[in-house]
DNA sequence: TAGTGGTCTAGACCACCGT
DNA sequence: CGGTGGTCTAGACCACTAA
């Protein structure tokens, strides 16, 4: 009379699916407040306490974000504490103090190569926009970057959105575009400066640079950015907690 | 007749930090398993819900594991799961297949210059072991380390210990020494390979490698280990997922 | 003061494991 | 089968925020 559940459940992951489901239909955007855990509680039909399990999960997912006392919130790449979630980059021997900026230098269409449509998973030859920056911490150039994103998710992005866009780029796709960034993953590696590196980030050629490498996940782990860039680490360093 | 808190901590909490102390006093050792929740909640005099929230914190801080079914176990670096948590780098494109090798290739005691004496919190000038080792993927060197430890935690350390030993140093250290590694944090540079390197890696001299810098803590993020590297990443890359 | 999330409890039942 | 952790519920009270 047991249940055979191969594809078991619990209840408090099903709501978390139903809530992701809103957040994906745009129900709630980004840095608004969603319904109470009593509202949400009602609407599903279940219990508070399984309502919160499911959102203390995706707060831990950084996909929500709880206060006390005024309610839930969508996570914003608009919030200044969320703004460089992804930057692992920091002054030699502090954490960071003012927020790295970026300089748009170039932005243009082109058909996907194979290694940007397997990183983007998309057909080989379909259309991508690249955009290259540099990210300057105070007035030094510290990082060169180029940005590959399918055109299909990012109509009109050009170098006048890119130059007007004074915060950082992750709120621009979230508010332009509607895509909120979830996980992403690195990979790094080290290389020599080539001339063009050597030139935007100001240092001799064949200095040794950290190659870094990134795809951008939203919903559901479909990736929307690929980025190759490469950081200068003279005056910072790349910090990483391990737990 | 409200309570004026400045330093609330919820019951859950507290009671982590019993279970904290108890491990650190070496009540329950690493591998073994606690008492149930019941057991703790009547020992604790608590409701097994908290107990149970304390515990959730302590699984997801890598502490504690549990098994349904079994009960919760002390995390320990002796489980293969467990063994390499904090090694980032894989082989280029896959995740990590066969688990590599530690090779020492020197042990000798010293005094503490300025930066190991900072990364350990230690006096400087304090009696240090340091461990010169090489890291194999298979066959291949891919890292070159230096690890320096305070002397009095690692007493009667030396190069036949580390010989004999054949799984990973974090193991070893637990084992013989009782110290459970939580916690890591790494910087991570670009440098060009020096002579020394550059024979302990293979590699040309001046090619481009990681240097990686790790200091890792115990309980209460105590340091307790220190080490200095550099990767070799022609055919591995540093793999790191942000979140 | 009303409404939100945060804590704590108690109890019922389920899924999983070893015997 | 008994014992463990895992889920779900219901209700009471606390801490925080905003009006």
């Amino acid at each position: 009379m047991t249940q055979i559940s191969p594809t078991f459940s619990p209840l408090y992951r099903q709501i978390k699916g139903l809530i992701l489901q809103a957040l994906e239909s745009g129900e709630w955007r980004p840095g608004q407040v969603i319904p109470s855990e009593q509202e949400l509680a009602v609407r599903f039909n279940v219990s508070q306490g399984t309502v919160r399990k499911a959102i203390d999960e995706m707060a831990a997912d950084n996909i929500l974000v709880r206060r006390q006392g005024r309610g839930t919130y969508v996570a914003s790449h608009t919030d200044p504490r969320q703004m460089f979630r992804f930057l692992r980059l920091v002054p030699e021997g502090g954490e960071l103090l003012t927020h790295p900026k970026s300089i748009p230098v170039d932005c243009w269409r082109a058909k996907a190569g194979q290694e940007a449509a397997r990183a983007l998973a998309i057909e080989p030859g379909a259309q991508v926009i690249i955009v290259r920056r540099v990210l300057q911490y105070g007035r030094r150039p510290i990082v060169a970057d180029e940005i590959y994103l399918p055109e299909e998710l990012y109509q009109g992005l050009d170098m006048e959105m890119l130059q007007v866009w004074s915060s950082s780029l992750y709120s621009l796709f979230e508010t332009r575009f509607g895509l909120r960034m979830i996980r992403a993953q690195e990979r790094i590696r080290a290389v020599a400066a080539d001339r063009a590196a050597a030139e935007l980030l100001q240092v001799d050629e064949n200095t040794p640079l950290l190659s870094v490498e990134r795809v951008t996940y939203t919903y559901g782990d479909k990736p929307v950015e690929w980025r190759r860039g490469v950081y200068s680490t003279a005056e910072h360093c790349y910090l990483n907690d391990l737990t």
